[in-house]
This record gives structure tokens, C-alpha cells and sequence, in this order.
DNA sequence: GTGGTCTAGACCACC
DNA sequence: GTGGTCTAGACCACG
């Protein structure tokens, strides 16, 4: 489990651990029961405060994606969450719709923001794919 | 030249004005050398402050999307800004790679989100050509 | 007398007049007793307000460039006013700052800003002799 | 860090400020990574209010000069913006053509006008070494 | 503590 | 009327 941040980025740091670790649910590399490292542990590798682990942890287990036992730890939930479709749909909305703005601005093609989706969503299956066989 | 702005939005106030008004202008609503109602003006009818339109007015100012003359008002500038499609693609990756990762996280076939984005781009194009067309 | 105004300029309209007849005087385009357009002549043929044009030429007044005699026109003065050196030096002085504070900002080596000074001193020194000779 | 604001300076503050801090980043007072005072800090300081040194910060910002780190603060960017030097010339071009033009309408000889500028030259690398050298 | 945003005023120069 | 600047507050998210 290899969580990235970079300052630099415009989503807070305590966003982009939570990102990161739903991300890994989703993909396979974590499965319902896997044991997270604790929140201090995590803080240490990441060489930030344990706070802002925390509040990452808070925001996932919030969502559903995991869940602690008092004096053991914080693990994986079995049920992934679902929301309406709906919802989800709304939600994603204004990215699709910031996606094709901020292209059309730029001058690109419809054809390249799918070409660009594309190689996202295939990053995203590879990635899949593979923590699903190994490991 | 109507704006709408959304407290709901998590984008601040004067980036959705900013971000409308270069839609706008990428749209076909504006064009070359309109001229911009003032940011007095503009504040009055959204019921916001002068100053956070006029923040709005910078930001396309510096961003080369229009220009003011003293005394005189904000005007839409002649040439688009246009940034080289590698650093604009790399910008936009981000925001595509979220648009699957979430969708993938909640479940969602690609091909829906390909729906999802099929309909914005519909939207931003048939507001283009409406505006190319009329007045 | 040929003046030339640019809005995009950071300089107010009636100072760009006012430093171009200043100029014109000190170059000898104008000499002492030649009669200046009417203000209202000048806004016209510049396609401004004629107020901007009377602000430009009652700023040449106060600082003794050119007088108005009444019903008659306006008229180069014969004094050019002359200020202490001293007095000129330190008003000077934060324009040099500034020169040569932005070259070495970008990176100009010194005698790059000599260069620039030397092409300008001569394009000053060829207009004057230039219309010394003629007209 | 010592900024100082004179309010007879024509340039408005916010701009006084961002150029002594870009002054000082070229010179060497202040180097990559270096972390400037809080906007709030130096607005106590100099006795004005945040907000105007915050845009003084944003102007330095958006030239590539320094960059924020969301809750530690502000910092000198690692690379120092470059312009093309044609453009940066041509920038410079108007601050020259003043310099000699009000020099000549002043009576001073060119001679004068180069040794005033090569003060000033001499005032920045002074202040450019002494701090290479210094902490 | 930091930066980010916003409000509700004010005064100025310019056209 | 326009834009440009400044003041003196406020609340928020982040680490």
C-alpha cells in the first residue's frame, strides 16, 4: 500500500490519502478485512502529522470504505459502499462538465478529452487487472 | 451575459464568475472587443460584492481574456489565449483520471460515463452554436 | 505637429499629450511663439474628448512650457522653465532605479541596458537635429 | 527581509512591495525554499492592512516568484521566471526613452544621465554581493 | 499558526 | 460613469 502526496497539489493532503486508499479498494489492491497501517505508522512514512492521517481515516470510515475495532485496528469494510445512481451521476457531472469546458477552452478536440479518458480508464482497469491476479 | 453563481459550488465565488465569462467568450457569447459590464454592475446584479467580481476580472485579465482601458470599461481581447496541448492535456488528466476513479468506485460501466460526458460536450456546443447564430 | 496616443499605454491620455508637446519643444519641432492647435482641434483630430486634451495643455501651462493668451490662442513660451539639477537628478533617479533594477530581474546584462539607453539617446538626438534642419 | 513603503511613491503599495521582494530574490537576500513572512505578519509590520500585502503576494505569485503551501506559509520558487529577452527589451524600451527624454528636457548631458544610472547599477550589485556573502 | 475568501464601505484618477 | 486602490473587519479550511 503506497499512498503519494504532493503538496503541491490543490486537493488537501488529508483528500488525497482518502483518494488513494478508496482507490486501492476499489482496485483490488486492498479486500474487505485487510488490516490499514495505523494512522501514526502511516503519518511516520509520510513524514506528516499523524492528524492529517486521521483525518483521512475519519473521512473514509464516514463513507463506509473501512472501519476500526477499539485496541486492534482499522480494517477494510465488506460492504462497499453504493449510493443511488443518481447521485453519483450529479456528483460527477460538474467534473465531466469542467473536462470538456477547460478542453474546448484549450482549443482540443472531443476526440482527444476521449483519447485522454480513455488512457485513464485503461490505467485504472490495468491496475485492476493485475492486483486482482498478484498478491 | 447572465451569470449564475452557486454557494454550494466548492469553487470560490470569483473563480465561477471568471470561469463562466471564459466560457463565454470561448462560446461565442463574447467576442472580440465587447465590452464587459463593469464590475460595479456586475457585483450589483449578483447581490456580491464589487471587489470579488473585480478578483473575477483580474483573473481573466492576467489569463489574456480580456483587458481594460481606464475610464473607459472591460473589454474582450482579440487573441484567445492558447497554451501548448501538452501542458493543457497534463492539466486535464487529473480531472479525468477522477471522473473514472469515481465512477469506478460507485459502481458505474464506462460506457456510462462516456454518456455522462457525451451529453456536457452536447451542452457546451449546442450553447456555442445557438450564441454563433443569434444576435 | 504630429501626436499619437495609445489607450493600452500605462500613462493617462493627457499625459502622453503633454510629454509628446514637452518633447516636441525640447526637440525643436515647436519654438518659442509658434501657436498650438486648439485644444478642440486636437481632440478632434485625436477622436478624444476635448476635456483630456485642455487637461494635457493646462498641464504644460503650470509647469511653463506654453502660455494662453486670450481669444488669441496658445503659444510656446519663450523660457524653457529650468529646474535646479539637483531636483532633476533625484526625480530621475528612481526611473534609472527602476531600469536597471527590472534588466537585472531578467536577466540583462548591464551593457545591454547601456546599449538600449545608447539606441534611445540617439533616436532622441537624430529626431532633434533631424528637425532642427528642416521645416 | 526589510521592505519599506513610501507613500509619495506613485506605484501603489501592493506593487512597491512585490517589487522589493522580487528585487530580493534576484539579489540574493532571499534564496529557494526561503520562507517569507506571513502576508498578516508583514501587513502588522508595515502598518497596513493584509489584504494588500496578500495582493502584493498573489502579483508575485502569478509572476513565478514564489509559491504557497496551503497552512505552512510562502515561498521563493526554485526557478526564477525568465522572459524572452526581446520582450523584456521591449518592456524596457519606454523606461529608457523616458529616462533620456526628460534628461534632455532637463538640460543634463547624456554623460550625466549614464553616471546616475551607473549609481544605481552599482547600488544593486552592491547590496547583490554584500548579501551573497553575508548569512 | 497559515493562506483563501468575502463583506461593506471609502477615496482617487481618468474620460 | 469607469477602473484602481485601500481599509477594517470577518469566517473558513488546512496542518
Amino acid at each position: 500500500m503506497n499512498i503519494y502526496i504532493s503538496p503541491s497539489d490543490d486537493a488537501p493532503i488529508y483528500r488525497q490519502i482518502a483518494r488513494q486508499v478508496a482507490e486501492a479498494i476499489a482496485g483490488g489492491h486492498l479486500r474487505p478485512d485487510d488490516q490499514l497501517q495505523s494512522h501514526r505508522e502511516l503519518a511516520l512514512a509520510l513524514v506528516i502529522t499523524p492528524l492529517t492521517v486521521k483525518k483521512a481515516y475519519d473521512l473514509l470510515e464516514r463513507e463506509g470504505y473501512i472501519h476500526t475495532l477499539r485496541g486492534k485496528g482499522t480494517f477494510v469494510s465488506a460492504r462497499p459502499p453504493r449510493r443511488p445512481k443518481r447521485d453519483l451521476l450529479e456528483d460527477l457531472r460538474p467534473i465531466a462538465r469542467r473536462l470538456v469546458s477547460e478542453a474546448h477552452l484549450g482549443g482540443l478536440e472531443y476526440s482527444e478529452v476521449l483519447d485522454l479518458l480513455g488512457e485513464e480508464q485503461h490505467r485504472l482497469l490495468g491496475d485492476s487487472l493485475e492486483n486482482g491476479r498478484k498478491k
